[in-house]
DNA sequence: TTGAGTTTTTGACTTTTATCAAGGGTTTGT
DNA sequence: ACAAACCCTTGATAAAAGTCAAAAACTCAA
């Protein structure tokens, strides 16, 4: 049921209009275990919202799969360098587990953007509060070691722990998967 | 001169309405090497363009300080987490020479937004230019040696190599002093 | 259920980077 | 010009994390 995604439960200065349209423009995707919503070297068209499950991007260098974030339930993700740029994605993003995820195209969101400025804001707001995440993010990989980067995990986002691989989560947190086996041995 | 600042030189899709209000809104701040546009533990109230110069943002912990990032002439600044929540800010931005900035406080900025619907849209799309290269320089991070990082700061800002002290290159770049010191005498 | 394939753990060793300490330059104020 | 303070470099050693290799544990399909 479209309706009741809860995308709009925590986001007021919204019109209903403007809720409504962008309702229409979404996708519903149920999606199995390890499927892929965007593939690297394609133009990423599409931003989802995470109604249930989780998901992961990464990208392959030198043969290893590298994760760059994790997404869960109520989070936005697309591969943002490709989605704003309309270049080819870099990153490939794939569900973690079975999930229902909703997506609208660029050119909708571009067009809700030209119909209700208000959601156009409300869009500014959200990706000013992913930035400051991501800044954040940088700042702690900073001064923190490998032992308490895998504790922050656990305390922030421990879903993840259960979901993902240790491969995925060892290069998410920027270590070798014997270095993520170790600190998981001595806890 | 605020009409010669080179502000709106590569942006379209503003009018000049909206142009001129943003402008009316500037104050110009002449500002000599060291001296602070925002400090931690208070409010970040502005956004600042850096029109002649460069600056920094850093913030202390045990006792050392901790670069998180330099901005060039050119660029907009802010200790962004401050600003976005109106909550104090933890880290503080100095200009590291003579610069000259522009600066537009939090409440001009949003009555342009309402105002301006076609600003609100250029912030935001330069919010998420700063986006992709805030993730391109986490993932970044996330596999290269202590004297990669050091030669792709050379590649793509070499004005910093010559405006920072070594302490602050070297805490942007995630390495101690010394690693820093070994890595330039050996190229 | 079994066994092939995969993932995770463990061990020995190496590499990278940090830490501590000392020395050599620069800058700055008097 | 001189000394104090600061900044940068260099060396010796230590700690953290990486690499390579093999064993153990788990997964899943025949």
């Amino acid at each position: 049921m479209k309706q009741s995604l809860g995308l709009f439960e925590n986001i007021t200065g919204v019109s209903d209009a403007a809720k409504q349209k962008f309702i229409s423009f979404l996708e519903e995707v149920k999606a199995e275990k390890g499927h892929k919503l965007e593939q690297e070297g394609q133009v990423s068209h599409n931003l989802y919202y995470i109604a249930e499950g989780s998901a992961r991007s990464y990208y392959v260098r030198d043969n290893r799969d590298i994760t760059v974030s994790f997404s869960l339930a109520g989070e936005f993700v697309t591969a943002m360098h490709s989605f704003i740029t309309r270049s080819p994605s870099y990153e490939t993003i794939e569900t973690l587990e079975k999930s229902i995820v909703y997506r609208i195209s660029y050119e909708d969101l571009q067009q809700c953007f030209l119909d209700y400025p208000d959601m156009e804001r409300t869009y500014r707001i959200i990706l000013e509060k992913y930035y400051i995440a991501l800044e954040e993010q940088l700042i702690f990989s900073k001064f923190k070691s490998a032992k308490d980067r895998y504790l922050e995990l656990m305390e922030n986002k421990p879903k993840i722990i259960q979901k993902a691989s240790v491969g995925q989560i060892a290069s998410f947190l920027d270590m070798t998967i014997e270095t993520l086996s170790r600190i998981r041995a001595k806890i």
